[in-house]
DNA sequence: CGACGATCGATAGTAGACAATCTACAAAAC
DNA sequence: GTTTTGTAGATTGTCTACTATCGATCGTCG
């Protein structure tokens, strides 16, 4: 059945782990990066946290100096209203296409990770907010059948992210996945559309 | 003056004459691209070549199995219309922001880019029709003046000129080039968008 | 006070080795 | 005859160690 593809490479672990630093803000604006020490702290060598660290390059997380290494990326205002609009493109048809296969178990999913989005969002635990919150999307994502929107997808959200980490009032954010869920159970697809696009912003 | 930043690490070299293979089809589907053979080839180590397949395969030119290799991508057709709408959203959005940056030399450049695309037209040469197409987007990305546009818009692109110099009439190229150039060199912001929307499908 | 240069720290690249694992083909079992 | 197993080869993934190069810093000197 649908298999987790757990990260199989240790340029994947550590490029989930960092991901996840940067995105959770535990990483902040302009914090250097130092090859030796992520090899030493990950118990691995230079090779793959250099190729970890390109790859999250790519993904608009980190800025690289060459000869003089990477730093957790800046945020850029003037590019947001780019990303949301880039970012709703993209999910609105990654949800129609999902609509085709959604099924008890993969609402049953969606209501898990809202129902944690709300201990977080209770606890204000702003790391696990936005991992759920970069979930329950990334389930859509999934869901649509075609692979080839998640490497589309990933390096839009992850610039958004490290923008709505920092500058965002993110405690209504259960109260939004929520309302795309109900809308998801209840197969209302404009409903859902719209919770979606009201979600992005 | 404005110094083209020519590719300065090998990594960037390597990747971009793979690139330029890829798209114009020197490369076709389902080669397979073997690290040993391209270091030779280039007269560098593996280090580099990993590192420009490894951003090559997120820009989605490549795909990879783990252990087993890269091959170039094979084209999705149920992708082209969400990548259709990603491009012209960013390349509206950076054309927009150009018309604050156009300079006589500016267009002088683009004027260069559309004859180079017409001479590769009517010589039917494939590679330098996709080159001078991308070199002539290129350029309004950069002049947009927000530097963070070239690396979203890279990926989105990349997707389609790998159908585009497939299985795509794209002999039109040079007409549509010049309209919107020419819709520039007027001023005329609502026809160079109109011209660009045209010519991005 | 400012310009210049040495030094330092970090990455970029090189070289070679070994381990992990995927593919394919051939042999054995049913 | 079909399926399973096993083995060999090829290729990447990772490691180690070293050199080259670039950027930044900090003195020193004019």
């Amino acid at each position: 059945m649908s298999e987790i593809p757990v990260a199989r490479t240790i340029r994947e672990q550590v490029a989930d782990r960092i991901r996840a630093d940067v995105l959770s803000g535990r990483l902040t604006e302009g914090t250097s990066l130092r090859e030796h020490a992520l090899a030493k702290q990950y118990s691995v060598s230079r090779a793959p946290i250099r190729d970890a660290l390109l790859q999250l390059t790519q993904e608009g997380l980190l800025v690289a100096k060459p000869n003089c290494g990477v730093r957790v990326a800046a945020v850029k205002p003037e590019t947001q209203s780019l990303l949301v609009g880039l970012r709703r493109q993209v999910e609105e048809f990654a949800l129609k296409n999902a609509f085709k296969h959604f099924t008890d178990e993969i609402i049953e999913k969606l209501d898990q990770t809202v129902a944690r989005l709300r201990n977080a969002c209770e606890a204000e635990d702003l790391a696990a907010i936005v991992e759920n919150d970069m979930a329950l999307h990334r389930t859509i994502i999934d869901t649509s059948g075609n692979p080839e929107v998640l490497p589309i997808w990933l390096p839009i959200v992850s610039r958004m992210m490290l923008h709505y980490g920092r500058h965002s009032n993110i405690m209504d954010s259960h109260r939004e996945h929520a309302a795309i869920v109900s809308a998801i159970r209840a197969g209302d697809q404009k409903a859902a559309i719209a919770a979606l696009r009201a979600n992005i912003q």
